[in-house]
DNA sequence: AAAGGCTGCAACCGCAGAGGA
DNA sequence: ATCCTCTGCGGTTGCAGCCTT
C-alpha cells in the first residue's frame, strides 16, 4: 500500500471557499453546469462554474443531493430489510449497499441505519454489528454455534461477491449517462477498457444477491468436500473453477459448484439447511410490528427462503435457459 | 412560554486506492 | 520506484426542527 502526503489536494482547506448548507441558487448553478458540460474533473468545476465551493463540496452535492436518479423520503419496509440483509453480509460498505437499493444513496443509507435501523435492532436485542441475538457466551456450546460460523462464511463468500457486483454497478452507472432515461434496455454495455460485461442497476432493484445468497448457504454449509479447498478462506471462491474465468466472473464458477449436488441426500441436507437459516433469520428479525404487516418482515423471508430449493434444483437440473444472470 | 434534550440529515474531514507523470 | 492528483469511502460533526419537561 503505497503512502501518500499527509494533505492531498482535496483536503486542503482553500481559503475564501464557502462551506456549509447550499442555497438554491448555488444548487441551480450546479445543476446547469453538469446538465450542460457534465462533471468532468470535480476540483476543476466549481471554477469552471463560478461556484465559491471546493470541488469535493461539489460532487457531494450533486452525488447526495441533486443527481435527478435520487428517490428522496421515508425508507420503505423492504428497503429497510434490506437494508438489514446488505448489513449483515457487508458490514458498514455503504456504498456497496446503495448499488443494490436504486435510487439510495450511500450517505443516506448510512443515516438511515445509524438514526433508525441500528437502534431498533438494539432494541430487539440484536447486536448491529453481528446481527445476531445478544446473548452471553454460555450458548456458544450449542449447534447455533456451528450455523453463526457458517452464517459468517457466507457472509464472507458473498461479501466479496457484492463488492464485485458494486464494482460493477459503479463502472456500468459511470458508463452509462442519463440512467434514469435509460432503463429498458436489454442489452448491457461492454466496458470500453476489459471489454467485461457492465450490469444495468436498473436490473438490480430486487436485491438478487439474495438468490444467490440462497444458492451459497447450501454450498458454504459444509456440503461440498472439495479436496484441497480451504472453504474458511473467500478467496478459494475462485479456485471452484479452472475455466479461467475472471475475477468480476467469478460467481459463474460458484454455480459450477453448486452443479456438483448429485446425491439425493445431499438435496436433504440443502433444504434442512435452508430452513435453519430460515429460521435464524426469522428469530432475528421478528417483531411485534413486523407481525402485525401483511408484508412484514417474516412474511418476506419465508416467501424468500424457498427460492434456494428452487435454486437448487435449478442447478440439478440444469436448463439452457435457467442460467443466472451473472 | 422557555429551556434543555433529542433526532434526523446534510455536509465535512481524513484516509485510501487508482492511475498518470 | 516514487510522487502527485483525483476520486470515493466511511466516520463524524453541526445544526435546524421537534419533543419533553
Amino acid at each position: 500500500m503505497r503512502r501518500r502526503s499527509s494533505l492531498t489536494n482535496g483536503n486542503k482547506k482553500a481559503a475564501g471557499l464557502k462551506r456549509g448548507p447550499w442555497t438554491a441558487e448555488e444548487d441551480e448553478i450546479l445543476t446547469a453546469y453538469i446538465h450542460k458540460h457534465g462533471h468532468g474533473n470535480w476540483s476543476a468545476l466549481p471554477e469552471k462554474a463560478g461556484l465559491q465551493r471546493c470541488g469535493k463540496s461539489c460532487r457531494l452535492r450533486w452525488i447526495n443531493y441533486l443527481r435527478p436518479d435520487i428517490k428522496r423520503g421515508k425508507f420503505s419496509l423492504h428497503e429497510e430489510q434490506t437494508i438489514i440483509q446488505l448489513h449483515a453480509l457487508l458490514g458498514n460498505r455503504w456504498s456497496a449497499m446503495a448499488a443494490h437499493l436504486p435510487k439510495r444513496t450511500d450517505n443516506e443509507i448510512k443515516n438511515h441505519w445509524n438514526t433508525h435501523l441500528k437502534k431498533r435492532l438494539i432494541k430487539l436485542g440484536v447486536d448491529p454489528m453481528t446481527h445476531k441475538p445478544r446473548v452471553d457466551a454460555s450458548t456458544s456450546q450449542s449447534g447455533s454455534t456451528k450455523k453463526g460460523s457458517n452464517l459468517s462464511h457466507m457472509a464472507q463468500w458473498e461479501s466479496a461477491r457484492l463488492e464485485a457486483e458494486a464494482r460493477l454497478v459503479r463502472d456500468s452507472k459511470h458508463t452509462i449517462p442519463n440512467t434514469n432515461t435509460n432503463t429498458n434496455t436489454n442489452t448491457n454495455p461492454i466496458h470500453p477498457k476489459n471489454n467485461h460485461l457492465l450490469i444495468d442497476p436498473c436490473r438490480i432493484n430486487r436485491p438478487r444477491c439474495l438468490d444467490v445468497l440462497k444458492a451459497w448457504q447450501g454450498v458454504v454449509a459444509g456440503m461440498f468436500a472439495f479436496p484441497g479447498q480451504d472453504l474458511e478462506s473467500p478467496t478459494s471462491t475462485l479456485s471452484f473453477s479452472g475455466t479461467g474465468h475472471t475475477a468480476t466472473s467469478y460467481t459463474d464458477a460458484g454455480f459450477d459448484g453448486l452443479k456438483r449436488v448429485e446425491e439425493p441426500n445431499q438435496l436433504q441436507e440443502i433444504e434442512d439447511t435452508v430452513s435453519d437459516i430460515d429460521a435464524w433469520f426469522d428469530d432475528t428479525f421478528r417483531t411485534e410490528n413486523y407481525d402485525n404487516v401483511d408484508d412484514g418482515f417474516s412474511n418476506a423471508l419465508t416467501s424468500e427462503f424457498p427460492m434456494v430449493c428452487d435454486s437448487v434444483l435449478d442447478f440439478l437440473n440444469p436448463s439452457p435457459y435457467s442460467s443466472s444472470v451473472f
